[in-house]
DNA sequence: ATACCAAACTGGTACTACCAGTTCAAAGAA
DNA sequence: TTCTTTGAACTGGTAGTACCAGTTTGGTAT
């Protein structure tokens, strides 16, 4: 790549996934990255923003909304656009948006997932096994046999990996909780698809699952727990392993 | 100013606007509510909206993609709007802006809320008494400080107390972690705020965080989460309390 | 009863116009 | 020069119009 204007920014060179950031709230992000924008600092007004973009003030108004909800700018009236510190204050969603526009996680940002995921699955399954009902295990028997399904047609079972976990979240009887843990599956979704393409690891997945739900069928917190624990073991050092593998690409 | 550290915290707690729900986004859950719309429910359209609560098209717009973006509605081209699964697909910002409009926590929401939160924080503390840096300490101390000058002005030590844990969560150096909490303590601004409308128990929390300060200071994992578990049993009481107060009156 | 088609309706988008504040630099007063 | 004033430019907030390209729907012809 040789020209470079703000349109083409260097940012989307380290998106593996050249996953289209078209978008408008892409391209705002883009902007914001390549201009190194920090926490504090003033965004072009609406006006100049969708000439820049070349579409409509009102577009821009609503990706600004979405960026606001989710805490990532604040909009002074009369006065201008300003970036938050977004690290911090940033909403949980705001992962999930930057996931979804193909931006991948940083290397800080995937420990973190994991360690908190790991703490948030651990006490999932114990409350699962205290309080599950008939409904819960029906609901865990019927995924597992549409994972069989697709381990069995040879298709990537992340999916059914994901609805396994968020049925076991489920079972807890707190919505809440299941809202943060359904946060954090989707924004690793790619990440999951990735890992289950490798066909060998959905079998032993499968596994680990029935497992699981038989602990949690049987009421039993500890050995739910520890099953969760070593699933999650295995997972972790893909991902784990996978950022070495990115540090030591740069 | 010697407690820059935090008036200039990262957390604005300080929310929007606590008025009534005057705004498009409360009116617009308002009709929901009225008309007992429920998953997969169909909303009128824009035009319809706008035309209803008396402001322009772009306005109704803005406010759906609120609604889009915190995954309570999907929003189908040229075919209509439509509500989801708010209970299980929403999300947690969702429930923030629902505290944030005036609208109160169902009896169901606040205990899954106290669950999840214990959750977290226990886990929190013990993380935090393993990697805190001096740089965490100081902070805590400078709330403390802060609490202290709260407390002896007869102030309400919401804001503070927020500060706190949050600062501790902080200081488990996950920064998804701490937006995770961060929610949490959007959410239920109010409600501790009219915790420490009593000003008795302004002194105690203060005590007690001194004696969270102190475990994690000296680095030990099982006292800072002890003390974390006893201060949270006081906090949570009272929820619960209210909860079946609120209960007695209907 | 079925197949079909056109009108009505939908969200998506651009554009214009106006308001009410903020910002800031130039003009004026000390 | 220094400080004050003031006004023009700019900002986000909002309403309104027009058009597009699909979906939905109801009535017509078969």
């Amino acid at each position: 790549m040789t020209n470079r204007d703000v349109s083409q920014s260097a940012f989307r060179l380290s998106a593996p996934p050249p996953d289209e950031r078209s978008g408008l709230l892409g391209r705002l992000l883009t902007l914001i990255a390549y201009h190194r924008l920090g926490p504090g600092d003033r965004l072009p007004g609406e006006r100049d923003l969708a000439e820049r973009f070349g579409v409509g003030r009102g577009a821009v108004r609503e990706a600004l909304v979405v960026l606001e909800t989710l805490r990532v700018i604040e909009r002074r009236p009369n006065s201008g656009i300003y970036l938050r510190a977004v690290e911090k204050q940033g909403s949980i969603e705001a992962i999930v948006l930057q996931a979804e526009l193909g931006i991948p996680l940083t290397g800080a940002e995937v420990r973190e997932v994991v360690e908190l995921r790991r703490i948030l699955e651990m006490q999932a399954m114990r409350l699962a096994a205290e309080r599950r009902h008939e409904d819960d295990i029906r609901r865990l028997d019927a995924i597992l046999a549409q994972g069989a399904a697709t381990v069995s047609a040879g298709k990537n079972l992340a999916d059914d990996d994901a609805a396994f976990h968020l049925a076991m979240v489920e079972a807890t009887g707190n919505h809440v909780f299941l809202r943060v843990v359904h946060a954090f599956y989707l924004m690793s979704r790619n990440r999951r698809r990735a890992y289950f393409a490798d066909g060998r690891r959905a079998p032993l997945s499968q596994a680990q699952h029935v497992a699981m739900r038989d602990a949690v069928a049987a009421g039993d917190p500890d050995r739910a727990e520890a099953a969760m624990g070593g699933h999650l073991r295995g997972v972790e050092s893909y991902w784990l392993e996978l950022l070495e593998r990115r540090a030591q690409d740069e």
